[in-house]
This record gives structure tokens, sequence and C-alpha cells, in this order.
DNA sequence: AACCCTGTCAACCGCGCAACC
DNA sequence: CGGTTGCGCGGTTGACAGGGT
């Protein structure tokens, strides 16, 4: 292991290339091939590393590179191969003939993943984003925006719709829990259960409708806890309403399921649309982000219908 | 016309791997 | 076998262009 010392010689150009440095690193590589790229800056007579000269030919002044805009062909197999393989750019460029990684890369970043965000679904994951904790500071934006804008009720219902979005979230973990959850079980969520209700019911009612192991349920209340604990932090200027600061998990249970409960019978409420809150890689909220059928066939309907956030749109 | 904002992309940086000594 | 070197990769930066105000 170790880096390459090239980079630190001082006294190296750096930065752009002008037309006289491109033609001498041209008429060397194709007189002698590029050879160590270690060497090849003293012998082409540039005053560059041996690190610079490389990308300027790989991504550059390669003869096979193919310029101009990506066909939709091109951003179909970007597409599926970035599902398949995620970040690995130059894998996916080697399905792209004429196409360098970095190319591939600066095209992800500044279309295809924006493009992927606007229409709900995780850059990450290549599934639709329900993930709370990309949501929550919208939920937090939104709850300010409605108080300056009159919205008495919003609190209560931003909450109640947290609440909504937590039991989501345990259903997905309980689903992609399989050693906790037998097929059958899944099939009676995915073929009977109206997806709608399981979302309103309180934790325990919609996990009681699965096979699951304590860890798992355990799991989940833990997450669910951890919602719990945000959810207070939503509430700040209650004053005498303000809960005592306690973390047993079995009463933050049963305070949030005393929210969800009014939830059963309103029509289904939404998320904000999905925005970027971590654009990253190491997207922490991928993890959580929803994978199921269940959210692909109802959620996107779902999402326009909500007043309040055409309103904002 | 000047300024600001946003998008694009070439180039750089830092790290890990593998070959070499 | 451990240290060194070279290369390739993915992430990030910064210059520039274009559009909007």
């Amino acid at each position: 292991m170790g880096r390459s010392p090239c980079c630190d010689e001082i006294g190296l150009k750096k930065g752009p290339w002008t037309p006289e440095e491109d033609q001498k690193l041209i008429q060397y590589i194709q007189k002698h091939g590029h050879g160590s790229w270690r060497a090849l800056p003293k012998l082409a007579g540039l005053n560059r590393c041996g690190k610079s000269c490389r990308l300027r030919w790989t991504n550059y002044l390669r003869p096979d590179i193919k310029r101009g805009k990506f066909s939709s062909e091109e951003e179909q197999t970007i597409l599926h191969l970035h599902s398949i393989l995620g970040n690995k750019w130059s894998a996916i460029a080697t399905h792209l003939p004429g196409r360098t990684d970095n190319e591939i890369k600066n095209f992800w970043n500044t279309h295809l993943k924006k493009k992927l965000i606007r229409a709900g679904i995780d850059p990450v994951t290549h599934h639709p984003r329900t993930d709370l904790f990309a949501t929550l500071p919208q939920l937090m934006a939104l709850a300010s925006l409605g108080g300056l804008m009159g919205y008495r009720s919003l609190d209560d219902q931003l909450r109640a719709e947290a609440v909504q979005l937590a039991n989501l979230q345990c259903l997905q973990n309980l689903l992609q829990s399989p050693a906790a959850i037998n097929g059958s079980a899944i099939g009676s969520i995915t073929n009977e259960m109206d997806p709608t209700n399981f979302m309103n019911q309180p934790l325990t009612t919609a996990s009681s409708n699965l096979s699951h192991s304590p860890s798992t349920v355990v799991n989940a209340q833990t997450q669910l806890h951890h919602l719990s604990e945000i959810l207070c932090s939503l509430e700040q200027p209650r004053g005498s309403d303000a809960k005592e600061s306690s973390t047993s998990i079995d009463f933050r249970l049963e305070e949030t399921k005393s929210l969800a409960t009014p939830m059963v019978s309103p029509p289904p409420s939404a998320l904000p649309p999905l925005a970027d809150a971590s654009m990253g890689s190491g997207d922490a909220c991928s993890c959580f982000s929803y994978g199921g059928s269940v959210t692909a066939s109802f959620w996107p309907e779902v999402l326009f219908d909500e007043p309040l956030l055409t309103e904002f749109a």
C-alpha cells in the first residue's frame, strides 16, 4: 500500500491542459505507448505528474472516446447497470464503448441522480423512497411553514403522519427479515392486506399479522422508540402538555399508538415529495428505504392527493 | 450591463490494491 | 515477508458557461 508520490512533487503544473500539452502527450503515446505513466511526463517533455497525464489521456485524448450527449439507450444502460453494480463507474463504463468512467459518473451526478430523485426513487437503492429520516426535515420544515400560514392542526397532522410512516418502517423491517418471516406471512400482506390500512394500524396490531421472531419485534420497537424521540422534538413548545422525558420503550410505544389510532378512519395522508436530503453515497437513510411492492403500487397516487402538498408545490 | 445563481464537466485528491523489489 | 511503487478507482472541487433578475 502507499500513495504515489508523483503528485507531491513541487513545480509540476496543475490545472487545465493547453493544446500544446495535449499534442505532446498524444504524439508521445502514439509513438511509444504510454508505458510507465510515472516516467512518461519526462520522456514526453511535459511538466506534469504521471497521474495527470494518465487522466488526461484516458478521459479526454484517447482516440476511441465518444463525446457528446448520452443517448436514451445509454441512459437506460447506465440506470440498469447502476442498479446492479452501484457506483462502480469503471465497471459500468466497460459496457458503454467510448464512454469513460468519469463521464458516466458526471452524467449520473448531474442528470440521472436528479431524475430519479424527482421521480421519488432512491438513487442508491433504485427503490421508491419512503425513508423517514430523509423526509423528516421536510416534515419539520412544513410544520414551521404551516405555522406561519395558519395551519393550526398541522402539528398534529404531521405527528400522525410520522407515526404512520413509522409503522411503514416497521413493516419494512419485518418484511426484510427473511429469518423472521415465513413466506405465507408475506403473501398474506402483499396479496390480502390493504397496505393503506396496514400503514394506519398501530405497530402491535400490524405486526401481529406476521409470523416473526421476538428479536425482530425488538428491533422494530427500537426504531419506533428512536422515532418517538424525534417526534417529541417536534412538539417542543407544548408547555404543560410536554411529556416527561422518559425513555421507556413501552411508554413511547403506547404514546405512539395513541397518536396513530385516529389515522385509521381518515383518508390516507402522505409524505412530502421525496427530495434528496442526503445525496452522498454514504446515505445513512438508504438502509431504511422501502423496497417492497406494497408502496410501489400505491404510493405515487397517494403522494399527489395531499392538499397541503399541492398548496406548497 | 452587472450581478447572482445554477448546472456542467475537466481535473484533482486520497485511498486501496496489486505488483515488484 | 514486509516495504515500496505504480496504477486505477470513486469522490470532490473549482472554473466556466449560461440563464435569470
